[in-house]
DNA sequence: CTGAAAGCGCTAACAG
DNA sequence: CTGTTAGCGCTTTCAG
């Protein structure tokens, strides 16, 4: 099999107690006798085996991500982040994707528990109890998505909807279609909330659509609803969505932004590729990503009193699917 | 600290060993004392630790993915079926992100080797002597690329391609222009490889551009050089950098088809979204991903005999961006 | 500073 | 069929 700790210490004349600590703690070892050990290591390619480690240690080097859809680029963006942050920190990643089911995120999170120092948990759709039993298997981060003692990294979603409202409304807006994502998403909550009070802020008169499937098939089924409605702009839950309600749209031909204006949400890279390029609000997924696994490194070695929730926020980026209503 | 066998053992009233052959060999313990094991395992929620079990085994119930690039697409389809395949056979998945990096690619797969039974390489960039290094580091399963001796799960992107001259040629289209993607890409050599045997057969007057970045910036890059070859066609390495071209030829008033036409090659979902709607070839990526997997396995408990090379099939969407030529 | 020895949690002979 | 025993590769007391 593979090379391991004692052909290292034959090889430089020590025990395996030295080469364990000439490559663990440094500092107790004769600079000498370290570089000694170091050479040895090197010369015959010695990888530690961390499953070994771990079983000692008690910890793992890994971490593990749950996603709710690796087809969904929202999550992927995050997904690359987690990585490059926690290759970086040296931790390897375990992913899994839950499929949008809740069930299955817990149980995804039990199967790592053992595996991972700690987990982030993406969107989840668990609630809040099943969350806390979750946050019992091993040490989490939320992303997106709030939980008391629960560190979590979150965007500000709400701020998003919000600017998204005042840009309709300046523009002149007054009736506007909501289109819901899954009721149980976090993520359409702080959305949902973010709308409605710029919505009351504004006098706006809302209609409340759905819930949808956050997905392209979604949007194309909520357009023709959100029509009948006779708004003068609809707000879709995400770009996938929105892209959806355009093609719809464009298959009745009904035109945008002329007919009707049309926003999504997330800012993916396609949102500025279709024509007219979307009105949406751009995620900071990356910088989030980055986030969840700082917070999880900080929260494995800190005494676990506070859970700091960290928001980064979105920003607003006005595309061709938005102007002033025809009337 | 978690819940051992020892608990699992003096609960039920047997010896450890007892449980593990309860848990791993039902057939070797008597039906009685085995349910009475599953019983007190139940009971105390007891996981068993795959560390500890791999330490000894040899097997340590992970498969690994290195992907070039976690934001395309292409290679989230393929991790998205790994991942639900893997986790099907009881597998938990690691991935790592070599952002195009070859000697990342290495380095990521060797880091994996100790804690995985096997990992999936999605099209490396490695060349083929480093290629067989990484192979003594792991089980290697190689996922569009070949390499004698290494099962792998290939697209016959030579094949898609030959489809897509076929249907421009069919079209009256006698001069083409093919944009590059990464010079080291095995992929790119594939596809250029089906474009050059169809273009020879067909007569066709062959512009050769780039290489490129295989991203919309690459695309929007190529487009220029493109439309100045005079070419009544213009054959993307892939749909991101069709978009680009896309988007660059609407900037310049260049109208698609009517000017000229494009292809892409992977059919993103946003290939279908864009208007046109993008002519270009399906990937099977979910199969490939899933027999990858599949070959991995069967691989793990072989004779290593035979390495088996599966190639799924590719097929072309005709859309919206492909016509007859002008003139 | 370094070595010997005791395990981490589990499975695999080897005896009963 | 079941228990005892010996490690897997590594870290960490505890003595030198």
């Amino acid at each position: 099999m593979a090379v391991t700790i004692r052909d290292v210490a034959r090889r430089a004349h020590v025990s395996v107690a030295t080469v364990s600590r000439a490559l663990t703690s440094p500092e107790l070892v004769r600079p000498e006798t370290r570089s000694r050990v170091l050479a040895a290591a090197a010369e015959l390619g010695y990888q530690p085996n961390r499953a070994a480690r771990g079983l000692i240690t008690g910890k793992t080097g890994n971490i593990g991500i749950v996603v709710p859809d690796l087809d969904n680029p929202f999550f992927t963006g995050v997904l690359k982040a987690v990585q490059a942050r926690a290759t970086q920190a040296d931790y390897a990643v375990f992913v899994a994707d839950s499929d949008e089911d809740p069930v299955a995120e817990a149980k995804l999170v039990h199967a790592m528990a053992k595996q991972v120092d700690g987990v982030v948990l993406c969107a989840p759709g668990l609630e809040d109890s099943q969350l806390h039993e979750v946050a019992g298997a091993t040490s989490l981060v939320l992303l997106n998505r709030r939980l008391p003692g629960v560190p979590a990294a979150v965007m500000d979603s709400a701020g998003g909807m919000r600017a998204i409202v005042d840009h309709l409304v300046a523009l002149g807006h007054r009736r506007i279609a909501y289109l819901n994502g899954p009721r149980t998403s976090w993520s359409n909550q702080e959305r949902r909330r973010g709308l409605m009070t710029a919505v009351a802020e504004n006098g706006v008169d809302l209609v409340d659509l759905g819930p949808f499937a956050p997905r392209y098939e979604g949007g194309l089924q909520a357009a023709d609803l959100a029509v009948a409605a006779g708004p003068t702009a609809i707000v879709a839950y995400n770009d996938i969505m929105a892209l959806g309600v355009l093609a719809r749209l464009r298959d009745r031909g009904i035109s945008v932004p002329l007919d009707v204006s049309v926003t999504g949400f997330d800012d993916l890279m396609y949102a500025s590729l279709c024509s007219p390029a979307l009105t949406t609000v751009a995620m900071p997924v990356a910088q989030a990503g980055r986030t969840a696994v700082n917070l999880l490194l900080d929260w494995l070695d800190s005494d676990h009193t506070e859970a700091p929730q960290v928001v980064a926020e979105t920003q607003l980026v006005v595309r061709g699917t938005t102007t002033p209503p025809r009337r």
